[in-house]
DNA sequence: AAGTTCCGATACTATTGAGTATCGAATATG
DNA sequence: CATATTCGATACTCAATAGTATCGGAACTT
């Protein structure tokens, strides 16, 4: 999918490989910086009300910087969504508290919870390029949602072992609920994920749905 | 707050009270209509692609006839977002099929939920508007999800008292897992809201949780 | 009938903003 | 050193559009 326009603008980095081999190499360093500038405002105002200007001048570069990247502003604000992907869950290092319930806690703590809720509202800013572009909310869901799930699968899966919850719980559902409740409260409640949120969705919820014996 | 623009606009119908006696009357009718347009363009466009000429044409008015009803743009739009709230739930004629299930199941028909899932895509337009307009979200969510959590909640009551469910599950919980998730679902993932995701959530997590005895 | 306000339609204006062009300075190659 | 490409900055073009003005006709009051 793709190529909505059907222009002969392409993706990101028109001339990647024909790149000349003379005069001052460019700065790869700027698009990172350029590409922050774009979340921050579109978590701020959204795509529409975010100028080319405004890109620029928070990332203190010239419009001709920004334009010798990428074609069209949409083309800039596709790269910044497939850039939020990375580093979002530490799967190496996921929780082991001993108990399940400890473990999804764990998982979300506030400090890994914040940046995600930033990028949760820059997702929320490109909403209405969803319809354009119908490979984006996959594309949100997968960098933003998706790993949350892998996580609470992997947590839930280690607490299936240990024979802590129901053989036959349908894990691949139940994974689901507590990232998807956490976007839905951010992006349409603009409430915070707090503990009390947690505990609720944790102990009223999850565990129980899990077949989990009431440790509480 | 409010009064994005400290300008004499004030909301909408500004001259409601100290209209004429004189010459042709209102015709209150095009009201709405002009709104179900909105409505319409709001959910296939968003609120920065839908221009005033676009709703004028759909709703066949001229543009004068949609400034003589709204100072701007944003009024008529937030007017619009206002009137979704009616009519979502029929609460005098909730299902009473025998179980709490089979009543979940029917609560939740394609017919009704179409709708709301048409209303739930307008809201995803004003998106963008949800920062400038701090309550437009809850808004949405009163006038889109808070009926179905009653709905779901009035539901599940019934179940315990019949002796159905656990009677110290927290339905005040529980109840607000179908309607959010189906929110998020419809929002965020742009996928529909259909048999299968229903059956997941029912039998796989609300009924688990509630602590039914599977009948499945 | 006279006067007023509504209707849909359309022309107009003033502003905004994406994308382009060009600047002088900096950094690279040969 | 000559040439080419980068950089940030700024000026420019041109299309889109919110909001206003005006039209001829319809509907209402007195």
């Amino acid at each position: 999918m793709a190529e909505r326009d059907s222009e002969k603008h392409y993706p990101a980095d028109p001339d990647a490989t024909l790149r000349s081999t003379l005069g001052r190499k460019r700065d790869d360093s700027r698009d990172a910086v350029i590409l922050d500038a774009v979340i921050q405002i579109l978590a701020e105002s959204g795509y529409e009300r975010m100028t080319m200007d405004m890109v620029a001048q928070r990332a203190k570069a010239g419009k001709a910087t920004v334009y010798r990247r990428w074609a069209s502003k949409s083309d800039m604000v596709l790269d910044a969504v497939k850039r939020m992907k990375r580093e979002q869950v530490d799967f190496d290092n996921l929780p082991d508290t001993g108990s399940l319930r400890g473990n999804l806690l764990a998982l979300s703590r506030p400090q890994s919870v914040e940046e995600t809720e930033r990028k949760l509202r820059a997702m929320a800013g490109v909403a209405t390029m969803l319809s354009q572009h119908p490979g984006l909310a996959d594309l949100g869901h997968e960098a933003l949602v998706a790993p949350w799930v892998e996580a609470n699968y992997a947590l839930m899966d280690r607490a299936r072992t240990r024979g802590e919850i129901a053989p036959d719980a349908d894990i691949a559902t139940i994974s689901q609920i507590l990232p998807s409740m956490a976007a839905y409260r951010t992006l349409l409640q603009h409430r915070p994920v707090d503990r009390a949120f947690l505990l609720a969705m944790i102990d009223e919820v999850l565990l129980p749905a899990l077949g989990a014996e009431r440790t509480i």
